[in-house]
DNA sequence: GCACCTTTTCCAACAGTGTTCGAAATCGAT
DNA sequence: ATCGATTTCGAACACTGTTGGAAAAGGTGC
């Protein structure tokens, strides 16, 4: 079958949800498609290149997965929900792909469809809610590097350098914060929370603006 | 001379600060020493190891550079202030550093003593402004994500694909929220408010608690 | 000094990577 | 069927992380 670039960033896709970010090669790609690795070098500058563009598929995924979030909310719901919702979109279709938080965080987002899509989209809603302009930006990039920045701590191969107990314990003594006793969250929990924590102070600044310091 | 674990790491930061992230690569690291790549084996277990150690060290780094810059406060600061401090210590120590962001991100922050450092401190101002226990972590946890997206972002060696002026145009008209007329804003404006945010949304969560809502 | 043992370094090799380039093959149209 | 363009092959290059056995270096007792 022919070569193609749709169908290069298909097996792309396929091999990149076998075997994670780093075990992509571009001789996996080709051995998907029954062909040698040179040859996709016809139809793609070179690996970043497909990156970037297996990027953008996975953001337009996120993106429709946030419009259907969004349609399936009750009328009466607030800007708050409606970010709400394309966020816990965006984070799992992210997490759908092992790495998948790598991947948008290495690839340039530079003018990439996809993620143009869910800034725009994240932008409309704030404007929506009365959200000043120059604050807008702000309140969108934190939102997005956020939800990324979560995802990739979740994502982090974290092999637990077999810590004995008095080590542990030392760590504990030294950190009493960290380890402190603290109500066991799940992660879906914990984001939500961290979404809606990010909305309070979006709120904060509309409200500083309709009733400003200076009444 | 002797090859040591900490000479490594010496090494290691090195020809990072030189090469950056992807740049760089044992071989290197051990030429730099004068040794055979194979040599490094035997103080460090592979490459990931080495990366951890040198995330910890950026950590230790940039925990220093926060204290300095909180004794550099005056005494009337506010908590805002002091995480302020803190969290423009964290991106300029990884801003130093090509490539830092991913260094932080990729390497398992698991257990690290350099990374609690920071978390540790960070709970600790959170605490004294008056967060309740079951936020703080989330507070802590939203704030360190979205640093280190913030420079994530920031340090994405985004080659612009050469983009025409007609498909720019079509860019604008397509996503007029994103293209939107906005004050230029350096990033360290950019992001200070980004953080003046997040401290916003910690205020509100603190007032939440002390006049609640069923008062 | 020398022998002995441990710690450390070298060296070569393996399997794998991204990428390039000229030759071969395939396809489309005259 | 012949020509030209498009596409694929296949081998090669310079790398990469990692391993294991041989060689060297360092330290201790005699």
């Amino acid at each position: 079958m022919k070569l193609t670039k749709e169908r290069i960033v298909d097996a792309g896709m396929a091999t990149f949800a076998e075997v994670g970010y780093h075990g992509l090669s571009m001789r996996q790609v080709a051995e998907r498609l029954g062909a040698h690795a040179g040859s996709l070098y016809y139809h793609v500058r070179n690996k970043n290149d497909l990156l970037a563009m297996m990027a953008d598929r996975v953001c337009r995924q996120a993106y429709d997965a946030g419009t259907a979030a969004m349609a399936a909310l009750p009328p009466e719901s607030t800007w708050q929900d409606e970010i709400e919702a394309q966020a816990i979109a965006l984070r799992r279709v992210i997490e759908q792909h092992p790495g998948g938080a790598i991947l948008l965080a290495e690839s340039p987002k530079t003018l990439s469809r996809g993620a143009l899509s869910i800034m725009e989209r994240l932008l409309r809603t704030l404007l929506a809610a009365g959200v000043p302009t120059e604050h807008r930006l702000i309140a969108a990039d934190t939102l997005l590097s956020h939800v990324t920045g979560f995802v990739l701590q979740e994502q982090a191969t974290f092999e637990i350098p077999a810590v004995t107990a008095e080590t542990y314990a030392d760590l504990v003594e030294r950190f009493p914060h960290v380890f402190e006793e603290a109500p066991r969250l799940s992660q879906d929990e914990k984001f939500q929370r961290s979404i809606r924590l990010l909305c309070t102070a979006v709120d904060a600044v509309i409200k500083e603006v309709s009733t400003p310091t200076k009444a």
